[in-house]
DNA sequence: GTTTGACTTGTTATCATGTAACATGAATAA
DNA sequence: TTATTCATGTTACATGATAACAAGTCAAAC
């Protein structure tokens, strides 16, 4: 994974540095979405930078490049699990266990940019970000 | 606008007070999102409490009955066009002028649903909102 | 009419999130 | 090698949000 990821950048002409690989690692390693001084906090805890802009601008690198993405409810960010084909997925946030799924939402994208073009908008960049119950606790709630 | 929201907030054993309805009327009059502390600075200037709670009470008030709206992506306020029937909507802002839309998203969140459902996931709050151009300013840019 | 209890408004204090501006060091290109 | 760009680190600050408490308002219950 991190390989690929390096590769992709590459062919970018950007680099996967230390910080940024640690980043990306540590956005793997939880599997699921955190915030920047959380990140911080490990990155500096592995003798980086402590102050925020180290984070800040490690996450921003990873979310140009489609490596992590920003949840805008959470303020926080999440490592992307289907890197590689430009993408612009639907997030799935599971408020009983914090679980976030990423689907691709092409249909939705579609039904938004239709929406959008009846009032003459044109969509550049959409957040579809959806809170509920993943199957699990659903299942958890109501057996 | 403003008796037709007492009245429903009436009806929901709820009251319009002077800081509310105050707070309202400075989100309708700019016809834009406001962050909280914008708001807070009009309603100081105008000899209401000076501290982040009174603004924010007052917007939160505002969203749980349906006469505003919270927007993630700029972490702001906005009232809502639409008021009275419960609605979800999706909504559109302009990077250049901020303006901003307020769409009925039925047939986007139907999608959205759908789509979550084939992972089982149940949705219970979505967040649909998307930047781009409105149609005064894509025509200044590309006439 | 007074008392009770829920609600509203205000405060202080603190926390969380995010960025601007600048100095230094590493990598690349000329 | 030297110039240039990019990357990392810092300090300081801006912005966004909430917890905890005190005091005032209002309407129902007595
Ligand atoms: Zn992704
Ligand atoms: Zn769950
Ligand atoms: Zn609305
Ligand atoms: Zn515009």
């Amino acid at each position: 994974m991190l390989d690929e990821a390096r590769d992709r950048l590459a062919a970018n002409g950007a680099r996967l540095t230390p910080v940024r690989q640690r980043t990306l690692e540590i956005l793997l390693e939880s599997h699921r979405a955190m915030g920047a001084y959380e990140v911080l906090d490990r990155l500096a805890a592995e003798g980086f930078g402590r102050q925020p802009p180290v984070a800040y601008r490690a996450l921003e690198f990873l979310v140009e490049h489609g490596l992590a993405h920003r949840l805008q409810r959470l303020n926080a960010f999440a490592a992307c699990l289907h890197p590689g084909h430009d993408h612009a997925p639907a997030f799935l946030i599971c408020r009983e266990c914090d679980m976030l799924a990423e689907l691709p939402a092409a249909p939705v994208r579609d039904a938004l940019t239709e929406l959008a073009a009846e009032s003459g908008f044109q969509v550049e960049r959409a957040t579809i970000e959806a809170l509920g119950l993943c199957p699990a606790c659903a299942g958890a709630a109501r057996p």
